[in-house]
RNA sequence: GGGCGAGUAGCUCAACUGGAUAGAGCACCGGCCUUCUAAGCCGGGGGUUGUGGGUUCAAUCCCCGCCUCGCCCA
């Protein structure tokens, strides 16, 4: 409704200067108001005039609203303080709108949209830093498909890179397992319920601190070791590339598991292994060259290397530029970037190649997608998006910065507009979470606000723990309230709660503020969390149950009655508040779509709370007398209600039947 | 050394991207369960927005300098 009438309303503006002024404006700044005395909408705009019109903001605020006339779905519009411009709306016709079945409803798009999240390396398990990495994702997906648009979603898996090569030296080195060994400890791992990810874990840390353990001669020999081995998998076809296919595999499944209980799917998982045998980067190379963004060194430190300019990188024509980037090294090897820039064509159809596609995990409603060399038929196409979302760290601006910059001076320019990092801070863990965990905690590290996650040092929150914990918070919790339900409902709505406050816990900070985890805020289920909108939920459902009605149907009643009397004046105000809020969704995920921000719904979403609960502690429906207030009282509630329901749900939380 | 981000109430964070009296949660203090569930509601104290300048009718927000912290690159 909000942001109908927004527009609406900037449209009409816009008339009116053009006809008054003869002025072209293209964007007229609205905002609403800090309070609904200066009603629901507000413009400045008279600020911005006054320069140019050589009057004072206060004269060309009168004028505009005398040109104003009615406009409808407006009640008016007034001047006030220096030269706002404030409207006010035509109450009763705002509610009806909001109250309307197709309320929020937003025209599907075109727009054909890739977005990659969660990408953890296949080593280990998934740790709170991958959590926010996922519930971003996963939450920006559900927001650009709510707003229509068509979405594919996919997990990128290095399962060639160095941290893999580090565990399988575990595996192989410091364990001496071989393939077969390998084979069993998985199958022994599988019949004991045992988590290989968190077996990795402890493996990938202590084989970390082996390359540093030993003599000079021996961490050298090591160091060799490693690289030896990350040449194998790159490789392929050998049994070292086959320990880690096994291993990076049952790790991966894990990790989908681990996502899955947080609603968490796939569509695709592309894998750096067929990046390199499907030989994506020659198809690139050659592109790469022929426009120009790729030359080769002659001098300097980068001499015999293929680079590019950074970007920003201002340089002189003929002069040597020591700072670019290096794509493929004196040796002939690529680096990340380059394979990266390689992948990137990939997604937006400009390789010329493709994956090959194999079912790999079976969700209840469809299926997950791998990367093979030789894939089955049919399979589904990926890739060839009109527009990309990378959910990368901000550690990782500079290299994704680089590849947008390849895209460009390759000339896609529409292309690499349409490419975001959505980066986000990493999650960090407090000193005193730290010391919790058991975790040798330096003097130096005891007296920061936050120190880093390391899956090198094995030092973190692992996802599946968390989980664990937060479920058996609620479930104890859930206990003490509902004797009255079995098991199987009770451990439904603890999975439920827990799932809604971590969640919340990993929407309701905006993305680039560093996380500190502590487990006391993350277990908090009281204030601004998850549950508490959820008991929101609830308690409006148990409006509706002891009444006996449906909001549907409570709604349908409402039409027939005229709700201007009870939105009307001071005693109306708080009322008509949360109404306008109920009305806000729509201009909500537009905001959080063109910021890249899901903060603002999470926030949205617990405003949209809050001022429910305080209408349900004001305000006792079912012993109000007056049949057409209580109607009216009941379609407040039921809008909320069908708010707060479709609000949690683009935030990936479930709406509880009971609390 | 270069680049990016951050610094707001005791703590953790917001502030619709330059607008009206800088707001929430937690913690603390005091009230409210015979009512549609208290995972809730109401009230209270708490601020020189790191710092010095500048631009503007208007700055937490933009520009410049400085101080802290974090992360990348070399």
């Amino acid at each position: 409704m909000y942001l109908q009438l927004q527009k609406k309303l900037g449209d009409h503006l816009r008339a009116v200067l053009k006809e008054k002024y003869d002025l072209q404006l293209e964007a007229i700044p609205l905002e609403i108001p800090p309070d609904i005395k200066f009603g629901e909408l507000s413009t400045p705009i008279a600020f911005e005039l006054a320069r140019k019109l050589r009057k004072a903001p206060k004269i060309i605020a009168q004028e505009i609203v005398a040109a104003l006339g009615a406009l409808e779905g407006f009640a008016g519009f007034e001047v006030a303080g220096a030269g706002y411009i404030n409207a006010r709306l035509d109450r009763s016709a705002g509610a009806r709108s909001i109250s309307s079945p197709d309320a929020g409803s937003v025209p599907a798009s075109a727009l054909h949209v890739l977005v990659e999240h969660t990408s953890i390396n296949p080593n280990k398990a998934a740790h709170v830093g991958h959590l926010r990495n996922a519930i971003l994702g996963d939450t920006f997906v559900r927001l650009l498909r709510a707003a229509g648009q068509k979405v594919d979603i996919q997990n990128y898996i290095d399962n060639t890179g160095v941290q893999v090569a580090d565990v399988v030296v575990g595996f192989q080195h410091l364990e001496g397992k071989s393939l077969a060994d390998v084979r069993a400890l998985l199958q022994e791992i599988q019949r004991t319920g045992q988590r290989i990810d968190y077996y990795c874990w402890d493996l990938y840390a202590r084989t970390s601190q082996w390359y540093e353990q030993g003599s000079e001669e021996e961490n050298a020999a090591r160091k060799k070791l490693r690289y030896a081995t990350l040449h194998e998998l790159e490789r392929g076809s050998n049994e070292t590339a086959d320990v880690a296919e096994l291993i990076s595999t049952a790790v991966l499944r894990r990790h989908l598991e681990t996502m899955l209980r947080l609603d968490i799917e796939y569509d695709f998982l592309p894998r750096e292994s067929e990046i390199l045998h499907l030989k994506f980067w020659d198809a690139a190379f050659e592109q790469l060259k022929k426009t120009g963004v790729l030359y080769f060194e002659n001098e300097g430190k980068n001499k015999g290397c293929w680079v590019m300019t950074r970007p920003g990188a201002e340089v002189v024509e003929g002069d040597l530029n020591e700072d670019a980037k290096v794509i493929v090294r004196s040796n002939g090897t690529v680096t990340y970037v380059g394979k990266d820039i390689a992948y990137h064509l990939w997604k937006f159809g400009l390789l010329g190649k493709d994956f090959g596609y194999k079912p790999f995990f079976t969700y209840p409603d469809r299926e997950c997608w791998i990367s093979a060399e030789n894939g089955d038929e049919p399979h589904p196409h990926f890739g060839g998006a009109q527009a990309i979302y990378n959910v990368i760290d901000a550690r990782q601006s500079d290299p994704q910065a680089n590849v947008i910059q390849a895209l460009r001076g390759m000339g896609h320019t529409a292309e690499a507009d349409h490419y975001t990092h959505f980066s986000y801070e990493m999650v960090a863990l407090t000193p005193r979470c730290a010391v919790e965990l058991g975790y040798d905690v330096s003097a130096e590290d005891l007296a920061r606000p936050y120190i880093e996650v390391s899956g090198r040092k094995g030092f973190g929150v692992k996802a599946d723990d968390l989980i664990d914990k937060l479920i058996a918070a609620t479930r104890a919790e859930v206990d003490a309230r509902q004797t009255g339900r079995d098991d199987i409902e009770r451990q439904k709505i603890a999975e439920q709660i827990a799932i809604g406050a971590l969640r919340y816990f990993m929407l309701k900070f905006t993305r680039n503020s560093v996380i500190a985890f502590d487990f006391k805020d993350a277990l908090s289920f009281e204030g601004e969390t998850g549950p508490y909108i959820q008991y929101a939920v609830v308690r409006a459902r148990n409006i509706f149950r002891k009444a006996a009605i449906t909001p549907d149907d409570v709604l349908r009643e409402f039409a027939a009655i005229d709700p201007a009397p009870y939105l009307a004046g001071d005693a109306g105000e708080d009322i008509w508040a949360l109404w306008l809020r109920a009305g806000r969704r729509t201009l909500v995920l537009e905001q959080c779509i063109t910021t890249s921000e899901p903060a603002y719904l999470a926030k949205h979403a617990f405003q949209l709370a809050q001022e429910f609960n305080n209408f349900y502690h004001r305000h006792h429906i079912l012993t109000e007398e007056d049949p057409a207030r209580k109607t009216f009282l009941l379609a407040t509630a039921a809008v909320a209600l069908r708010e707060l329901i479709v609000v949690l749900s683009w935030l990936g939380i479930e709406s509880p039947e009971a609390m």
